[in-house]
DNA sequence: AAGCGGACGGTAAACGACTACCAAGAGCGC
DNA sequence: GCGCTCTTGGTAGTCGTTTACCGTCCGCTT
């Protein structure tokens, strides 16, 4: 593997000099400049990331911790991170906490000991702990759910007035008794749409059921409200995922979305359109959150005393069939 | 940002002391290792990776180059490299190269510079230059689609197989005029299952057309197809994102997938149960794709003169309803 | 009591790049 | 010819670890 100082002997100048040659660095003379290139790619010299960021002190890397790789939101939220940082010469390595909060700090931790420039984070939830990266002054930016403390910003999307609207868009379907399956409690999303749901049909009203953010979960949850008694008539549900389990449990008992139970669900995955009928959601705007995020970060990472902010995105209903009877 | 020397000061000892402690190496009075840990979480201390791994001259780091996050196929071959380099201790990035040779190119000199491990790689086609990473000695998995030289492992799917498969399948069903739809020319995945499609129609049957692997393009080309003076009745989609594209084509003209045009798609997404008609597709074990590359990357790592092997796996058609009338 | 071995922990040299500082030489005016 | 400036490129120190090597001390054997 050859190292600076074998391109400095093979091109008969110093190692000091092909440092600033391969990095255009001041005056060199360009035919020593051409002469230290040609020995570089003759040996296919590739320098050495871990020494050059030891002493430079820095790396053009940013993390990206998210917890869910095969949900489209989040992949969404990946690509907009991703084409900003790359505009701006910086590399995005992903990383899948896979909603765990063990996987999440293991990443956290490998964040922090490659010296990334900075980490964009979707909490898993209740306990994620990012005291070590602010003691390292590690740029932070929170995305989807919020940070407890003042860790750094934030771009969140306002989910429980969305929540509301699109259980009063149910309300005005002629749905009299509203259901609500939201993701596991102490994950602020799951808790901001419940809690949405709740503001409209009132404390008093709430039918609801947890699961984990999955499509198996969410299929039992739904049995389960759908053999109550008195089950409900329509159902807002808190991602796209949980949306294909309640669509499987709807149709195992025969029931069609719409006519017999109105469905809205949080996430335009690109499969709602295909359905029948089409599915009503709420689209977040991931990519737009992926791309303040990556902004927010790069800002902090060049000026580190920024205020922390707070965006809060807005979330779009698009109304389909089957909130409608 | 506390250095083991800090740490060092901080407890009474040499920097050595720390490092043997702190890595649990050989022998160090209890007492001793105690004072060190403690002066380390009161200083919060991280070992600086960059400078470990300089020094270690190796990393736990494994690179996977996708060539498209928002693929379910790619990100289930991701969990399956990720949960296997888990259990070995190796932390996993995620890059996404987008079916973008430049941004491959980028990714794979990053993966260098790093010096990371290891890389498993999706090659977006025609150019992937893994020149450097053989002169590096960086032990390399090619997944889903082949390297043109022996440049490492691979673990492929046999598609072309599975795609004649499937059009014997669509022929059984009754369907007449059968038509594919592929990607990119030069995109070996692409090249194979319409190769596979072709031996079973005869080259003089071949009715085709190529697009991106992506929805829209898909959706277009369907729609040229379906406009032709004599129609396919029926179609081999070449993975779950086009399939959309072309369910949204064959609705878009009032068009019933299974009874007007018989459908069968690559991978199976989520989603595939939930319309109506179900789709019929060729599964592909991308999971088990993903274990088996991380596996053997891992075993190249521990033993570099390993000879290079090339693994295929096998497709499995899943029969639903739009491959019937 | 001398000798010896083992356990422990410090000193200093790597790892590979970048860069502050300095030295040498060229060009030039007086 | 001297001294000044300007360009160019080399020397060596630095980033933060790990680890080979060595010295010290302690306890045991003979």
């Amino acid at each position: 593997m050859a190292t600076i100082s074998d391109v400095a002997a093979r091109a008969g100048v110093s190692t000091a000099t092909v440092s600033r040659a391969l990095n255009g660095k001041s005056t060199v003379d360009p035919m020593l400049a051409a002469r230290v290139q040609e020995a570089a790619t003759e040996l296919g010299y590739h320098p050495n990331g871990l020494a050059r960021n030891l002493r430079r002190q820095e790396t053009a890397v940013l993390a990206l911790i998210i917890s869910d790789v095969e949900n489209p939101f989040f992949t969404a939220i990946a690509r907009g991170v991703e084409d900003l940082a790359q505009r701006s010469g910086y590399s995005v390595v992903l990383c899948n906490s896979d909603e765990n909060e063990d996987k999440e700090r293991r990443y956290i931790e490998v964040a922090l000991q490659e010296r990334v420039a900075g980490v964009v984070l979707s909490p898993t939830g209740r306990s994620t702990n990012v005291e070590g990266l602010r003691r390292q002054g590690t740029p932070l930016v929170a995305v989807d759910r919020p940070l407890p403390a003042d860790a750094g910003d934030q771009v969140l999307v306002d989910t429980r007035h969305a929540a509301a609207d699109a259980t009063r868009h149910l309300l005005a379907g002629g749905y009299r008794r509203i259901g609500c399956l939201t993701g596991p409690a102490g994950v602020r999303t799951a808790d901001d749409r419940l809690a949405g749901y709740a503001d409209v049909v009132g404390e008093a009203n709430v039918v609801s059921r947890r699961a984990e953010y999955r499509a198996e979960g969410a299929r039992l949850a739904a049995l389960e409200l759908l053999d109550e008694p008195s089950p409900p008539d329509a159902l807002l549900v808190a991602n796209s995922t949980m949306a294909i389990g309640v669509l499987e449990a709807l149709s195992s008992r025969g029931l069609r979305s719409g006519r017999d139970v109105g469905i809205v669900s949080f996430d335009d995955a690109p499969w709602t359109t295909l359905i029948d009928p089409p599915l009503t959601v709420v689209a977040q705007p991931a990519y737009e959150v992926g791309r303040v995020a990556a902004q927010l970060l790069l800002a902090r990472i060049t000026d580190s005393s920024r205020e922390a902010t707070t965006t809060t995105l807005e979330a779009r209903l698009i109304e389909r069939k089957s909130s409608r009877r």
